[in-house]
DNA sequence: TTAAGTGCAAATCATTTGCATGGAT
DNA sequence: ATCCATGCAAATGATTTGCACTTAA
């Protein structure tokens, strides 16, 4: 069973219509790993098939993510990517200055997610994260150069 | 030598200006412990000082938060929040169903920056996060009522 | 004096919403 | 036949910006 197919499924498990917009959102989806934007999306899915409006991805977008079948997460580029829920979980450490951005793998934060769990029976969202800091480049750089303006 | 003092000084060596409106910020952010948004800060400046604006309240967050002496912070309400930076750090598990926040210590995310320090050399922003989930009674909740409509 | 900073109003820009129409079930 | 979902255009709302004026140093 292909995920496009499992995704289908899902969606009419949970008592929702499956209408071409929203199908056409998840073949977009399906078809690119990496993190699209709402907009990339609509542009994506026009190409082939152009009945679709902007609100339409919102509202499937949201719905989707209601559902888990999609992440939301904010990169710092002041609008949201989202991507197919994936096993296992990624994460992505973000370069402030550079905004060179690193993938990096759950395991990293399994250890936090259990602590959390233990200490407050807090359940967290640790799907998709993004941390924001220095790479190891500009933290060289920033030594060389002060980064602080003097006028 | 009051934070306030601190504050002044800091932003004076950095070689910026001082003036009347960057003052009136940093005095109504250190007299607040909590985070505020940029409406806020602007509302409680001008409930004593009327000669600030809107747009000076946020080009002076945008330098003291450049020059490391306030944290932004997304925690969710569409709007970012400023805070003083405070030693030491803390952060917030916020719930995503019935909003309420947590906070908790840098100790619990401290073994986290280590790891992605030693492993990537990336030096994170561990300064104030944001950890969105499910709390422990929203948890019980859900278990009884299926969180998920079915039409 | 003079570059840096401010005020103002308009612009941005992603996302949301109201409402009439359409379509999946 | 229902009523959920969509299209469209307008609204929202936080943040940003252009530009002329002001002021801290």
């Amino acid at each position: 069973m292909t995920r496009h197919v499992e995704l289908v499924q899902a969606l009419r498990r949970s008592g929702h219509r499956l209408t071409p917009q929203r199908e056409s959102v998840l073949t977009v989806m399906a078809e690119n790993a990496q993190h699209l934007t709402a907009e990339e999306i609509l542009a994506r899915v026009r190409a082939r098939y152009p009945y679709l409006n902007k609100s339409a991805v919102y509202r499937a977008l949201a719905l989707l993510t209601e559902l888990g079948l999609v992440n939301q997460t904010d990169l710092g580029r002041g609008r949201v990517e989202y991507e197919l829920h994936r096993h296992p979980h990624h994460h992505h450490l973000i370069c402030r200055r550079c905004q060179q951005m690193t993938q990096i793998d759950h395991a990293l934060l399994a250890t936090l997610g259990e602590k959390l769990a233990r200490d407050f029976g807090f359940q967290a969202d640790l799907d998709h994260f993004a941390i924001f800091g220095t790479c190891k480049k500009c933290q060289t750089r920033a030594s060389k150069h002060s980064k602080r303006h003097s006028h």
